[in-house]
DNA sequence: GAACTCTATCAACACTGTGTCGAGTCCGTC
DNA sequence: GACGGACTCGACACAGTGTTGATAGAGTTC
């Protein structure tokens, strides 16, 4: 009886738990605290009371708006996301009419601006996602429909004889995708072996048009 | 001289603080245990506790012999990073006489094996590089040692006439280097979006083929 | 305007995990 | 047989998380 009396479930439920009233100044100022507080230091440093102390309130006070620490972020996170996902649509109709290639290149500005615009949450999502499974599968998600996307630009030109055929294109999109991903990554988080940040886009952009365009290699 | 007095530096000094004895075999068995929970759970869910009980010690005796966790699986992925360094050596080899298309396949597969042959290793020291500077450091270095001979071997292609010019060497060599890690990574972590782990290979390699050997893309 | 309810707040607590200190035991050697 | 070093661990101090229960205040509702 002991064990299964608690019926704990932390990070469960992300916003606040009870309804809606005049707090909402509140749970702005712990996601502010929260984004602020990215901006100087890793998502290990800050603390739950860290963010409380930001907000102005108490330690117990911030568990009435957020079940916990990794929900703020998750919350930070959503919104990255949803500003990300109206880039790729927009990527998407570019893409559609008109020369791909240049397309191509449209989508991966966008798609890099959008998060070099909120770096410090891009590399919290990062963090994050080693360890909480929500963040994991949000970040799937926005995975997934990066690699939809591209396989059918891929298959696309493929069809119409402007690509060579090649490796399957789901998997090419895949490996292409996580490219992206790893060295944006590893410029905003300036690591030693890194793209400086105003290469990152020709470099990414030359990668995909010769692994989309380009035929083997006849040496 | 207070200050100076102690010799305290968590996680610095991988190994034994003291000299060296016959408790080699607890040194041996936490280590050991390390590997062995890592294979069943990632890092941030074995605790200090856990090392000791599975090396049959209490937890003040296993800081008789690591200062910290983090310490335990530094040495760790120090193994791992010196048997890849010995696949990077003999791929170099291969590359330098020969057919370097076929060299470079090699390389990657030898990589690939290397990091496979370990998943668990690779996905802790993934999950450390996050939070430990250490391991941060370490894995830098290991990345730079691949982006130096990609680099060389995209600058000698190019040299020789076999490939085409296009963005600086070493800016697309971090870029296939950072592509591998990440495809890789995803693979081996069950990731959603990801390679089949058979698919890796064939994937990685036509991207680099193209990348290096493929033109631009006249459409 | 007293009783009722719902938001919001926090002191105090229980728990988990880390790292340290000091008091040992055991063992070889001088 | 006592000294010193390798080795061990109980007990502690500390940091962080999440919960509980008591309480204050701001509207209703009758």
């Amino acid at each position: 009886m002991e064990a299964a009396a608690k019926p704990r479930q932390a990070a469960k439920g992300r916003g606040r738990r009870g309804t809606r009233a005049s707090g909402d100044d509140r749970e702005r100022a712990i996601l502010e605290t929260a984004e602020q507080l990215l901006e100087e230091r890793p998502l290990s440093e800050i603390s739950v009371d860290d963010l409380a102390k930001g907000a102005g309130i108490s330690r117990p006070t911030f568990y009435f708006y957020f079940p916990s620490k990794d929900a703020v972020v998750l919350t930070i996170i959503d919104r990255l996301v949803a500003a990300a996902a109206g880039s790729r649509a927009e990527a998407l109709t570019t893409l559609a009419q008109g020369d791909p290639q240049a397309g191509l290149r449209r989508a991966l500005e966008d798609l890099y601006g959008a998060f070099r615009a909120r770096r410090a949450v891009t590399l919290a999502a990062a963090e994050l996602r080693m360890t909480n499974p929500e963040a994991r599968d949000l970040w799937a998600e926005v995975m997934e429909g990066w690699v939809t996307d591209t396989t059918a630009v891929i298959e696309a030109e493929r069809a119409r004889g402007a690509a060579p055929p090649g490796e399957p294109a789901r998997d090419v999109a895949i490996a292409l995708v996580q490219m992206n991903e790893r060295v944006q990554y590893a410029s905003f988080a300036g690591e030693s072996p890194a793209l400086d940040q105003d290469r990152v886009l020709d470099v990414l952009v030359e990668i995909w048009l010769r692994a989309i365009y380009g035929a083997g290699a006849p040496s």
